[in-house]
DNA sequence: TATTGTTATACTCTATAACTATA
DNA sequence: TATAGTTATAGAGTATAACAATA
């Protein structure tokens, strides 16, 4: 029986085809978590790096965009109340982005939402879920970059 | 000692983390191995699903873009000669997108680049890789997409 | 009338460059 | 002069709608 021309490489062993699989699903379900709460990407990505209040700057240099597209992200969250612009009072030039109460409500739903593995685990039992995890944590190493909330954007 | 108040949801047991820095590490390494060969990542994605000729109305569908987004892809990959339009003599409306020598010759590059383990397991050794495989795979279970391609475009 | 592919257009996300106000 | 933030603008990627050719 001839090798499928079709399947030059072999795929049977391979990790990246379940990996991607995995992807696409973490993918599906971040995306119905965030569109749920009626918020854009980029303003998820923002709101889960403020955790504590930073400049705009600060905010582009660990969310790894331009500074340019913080003001309008900024914009829209300050529009629905979920944030607020502090100007720093010892250097008038800074705006200290402070999440308000409302905003921390809404982190908190989305995080709780976000960070289920029920989503992605299907019929791993418990113990295969801590063995996976595990395996993950070892495969990444030292290699994790400083924000997770990068895999939502894309990149470049 | 008290919980840190930065981290209001305990992170320790959590499948989510570890795998979103996996995903990041996989970006870099599928943007990496895409622009050394001078393609857009909607080319890439359209090529890799070209495994089989297919009208343009079927890439589309394959690879859930709309329609009229596959004009401009397969411009900019006819121009660079790696796939030709044919007019379908049966049917004179449907352009069949055909990869030629050298289309297959960089996707047969791209796929050695792109499916490689090495950048994602770090110092697990063969048997974890094993390992993480089987449970990536039953975690995934029949959930998979029709097109693990779609992996590498933002989805909405 | 329905379908394939194309064009025109609009919207989102991102980056670059020029501007302002502070420092 | 340098930095924080804003604005204007451009480019990529995607979707919707209208159109031409063909069925």
């Amino acid at each position: 029986m001839p090798t499928p021309s079709s399947s030059p490489i072999a795929t049977e062993n391979r990790l990246v085809e379940p990996l991607v699989a995995l992807i696409g699903l973490f993918k599906e379900h971040a995306e119905a978590c965030i569109g749920a709460l009626g918020l854009s990407m980029p303003q998820a990505v923002a709101l889960l790096g403020l955790d504590t209040p930073l400049s705009q700057r600060e905010l582009a240099d660990c969310l790894r965009y331009d500074a340019s597209n913080i003001t309008g992200i900024v914009d829209g969250l300050e529009r629905r109340g979920l944030v607020e612009r502090q100007v720093d009072p010892a250097d008038r030039r800074v705006r200290r982005i402070v999440v308000t109460e409302d905003g921390a409500a809404l982190v908190d739903h989305l995080r709780e939402c976000l960070f289920r593995d029920e989503p992605l685990v299907g019929t791993l039992d418990a113990a295969e879920v801590a063995q996976l995890r595990d395996l993950l944590v070892k495969a990444v190493g030292d290699r994790a970059s400083s924000s997770w909330v990068e895999m939502l954007r894309p990149r470049r």
